[in-house]
DNA sequence: CAGTTATACGAAAACGGTTTCGTGTTAATA
DNA sequence: TATTAACACGAAACCGTTTTCGTATAACTG
């Protein structure tokens, strides 16, 4: 087992001082030629690397960032963090991952861990529970140490900083309108329990359409579902006892399944049912017909956060005023079998 | 901006030397009642944590570790995760992921990048490139100096580490077998390029199973796909030019895909044909027909991972003889409609 | 030749902790 | 009363870097 070598040992082994080692290292002006190349090619042969955890207490600066996000075996998540992971890892950042599962006290702990020193700034998105509680203290606290943060997709107006969201109001109206258009009359909704910030916003862009076009709302066109789902009932009962010809659901899976049930009830789809799901993943492009669907370009998304983090962490030198912008990444809607014949 | 206090700093205001800060914030037996009382009273005033960098330097364990995985999006590599996330978490590690995207060289510099320091050990699944070039002096250069490797799912055997698997070729037995229980005799293989280690396996249970029971290998029915196929043509063409009454797929997208090519064709599911699929996803939960899959329980593999993970960097204090083991995580079989009516 | 200036390097502090060891004070023991 | 032990704390080394500053030597200047 060959141990790690580091400056102490090469000064000793060439009988120099730390100093000039860690300068020889980095090619400074102040040590010869001669030394120089003799301490470079030591270390190249020994295969020198510093140690990171040293110099970044010496820099007080990481080369991390924390991600808190609240589930990671969810396509949403996973795009965006790719987009995080692949911004970062190009600019020599590594991403240290804590998954809060929707839960506020999972969150806070994560936050704390990683909040003394592990990371340089965090990005992230609420936590369902969070949202609920609507307490943001941790995220005060990390912001007031002056820790750069970076809120996606599930965001919060109570705190001060960078955030990168898509226009769901907007995309929620579009996609109506496009049903709309298509000459369909009885459009139901299927969302989430309201708390969830980005249910509303699509839930509005929906209410919006419909009036801008003269279509009074139904209410019983409106189906709200816990946001685990498992049991089936209540939706299939919904498709049941309802008339539609047109259904907006807030994700994928909700889409999914009640396509599922429309096919069971034997209507066809596009033709008598059109369906829009919103996240465009990996259900949408692989379902039987392919879900017509919102992409929320996550990967973007992520790109954008880590982008703005990154910025913050860097110039945080220069520590001008403090000035936080919320991106808005646009949606677009990405046709398929569902909706168009 | 209120930043975070220090070992000196209070110490300072409190009159008394660091040691007796840091002995007393850890309850040492060796500080009095009075001052302990009056040290811990002050730190939680001013919420004192300890740096987590000046503690790993000092202690030479970071708490956390590496991972390093070919893709995140994709749903099973996101399920390990989520089980070495879970356990580490509960140990008090964290997780730093880097994601190789099935390059060799982005693996080696991720490899590098965490092994000077940044982590106490790895745990990873081998990207493609790197199971094709048959290169593994990155993961030696690493295990050589003493950092703990667990090897998962995409393993090889050049490389002396611990490893959890699954029984990928005892899995497909069992599928084609239960096909074969099934009556079905024409049973078709939907797998990858050979380079990958764990299709083989499965192409090896396959053939095993129907060697055991006596059908005569047809190769003609057997399709090797690239593995990120998009086009369709060659699939479809396969199912539009052979006869066949059951498919084992060694994924999940590829049985989907597959299966719409045979409802596009008239067949019926399971009637005229039934479908098994590898890594029992989202996609097989939510298809239509749901599809019959051998799950992987990635979650448990990832736990047991971090479990020989953690264990190896905590007992590596008592630096015993190495020794490695390959845990094997047994596959089950989800019977869905694609199989049973 | 005295004084200045480069040149090339080393000593030491610093980052924020942990830990070993030494020591002054007080209390207990012989 | 002298000796020892217990107690409570501080000094300092250490982890592996970076960086400032000081300085010996040699070379140059007037």
């Amino acid at each position: 087992m060959k141990k790690k070598i580091t400056l102490k040992n090469i000064a000793r082994e060439l009988d120099v001082s730390i100093s000039t080692v860690s300068k020889a290292l980095k090619n400074s002006e102040e040590i010869s030629r001669d030394t120089k190349e003799r301490i470079q090619a030591f270390a190249k042969l020994y295969n020198y690397k510093p140690n990171n955890i040293a110099v970044s207490l010496k820099n007080k600066r990481t080369k991390n960032i924390g991600v808190i996000i609240p589930d990671i075996v969810h396509h949403f998540f996973t795009t965006v963090f790719r987009g995080i992971e692949k911004y970062a890892n190009d600019r020599g950042y590594n991403v240290i991952v804590c998954v809060s599962d929707e839960s506020f006290d999972k969150e806070v702990i994560n936050m704390e861990m990683l909040a003394n020193g592990s990371i340089d700034g965090f990005i992230m998105a609420l936590s369902a529970e969070t949202q609920l509680k609507n307490d943001f203290n941790h995220l005060k606290e990390v912001t007031e140490q002056g820790i750069p943060l970076v809120l996606f997709d599930r965001i919060t107006d109570e705190i001060n900083c960078d955030k990168v969201v898509i226009n769901d109001k907007q995309a929620a109206y579009m996609a109506v309108k496009k049903l709309i258009d298509n000459n369909r009359k009885r459009i139901a909704l299927i969302t989430t329990e309201s708390y969830l910030n980005v249910s509303e916003k699509r839930a509005n862009g929906y209410y919006a359409a419909l009036k801008d076009h003269g279509i009074p709302v139904d209410e019983s066109l409106i189906l709200k579902l816990p946001y685990q789902f498992e049991e089936e009932e209540e939706s299939a009962k919904f498709f049941d006892t309802r008339e539609m010809d047109a259904v907006l659901s807030v994700n994928e899976i909700f889409a999914i399944r009640c396509m599922r049930h429309a096919t069971l009830k034997g209507l066809r789809i596009p033709e008598d049912i059109a369906f829009i799901g919103f996240t465009d993943g990996i259900l949408s492009k692989f379902s039987n017909p392919r879900l017509t669907s919102v992409a929320q370009h996550g990967e973007q998304m992520g790109a954008k956060a880590a982008e703005m983090l990154i910025g913050k962490i860097e110039s945080d030198m220069e520590e001008g005023e403090e000035t936080y912008r919320t991106e808005v990444i646009e949606a677009t809607l990405i046709e398929r079998e569902s909706t168009v014949n």
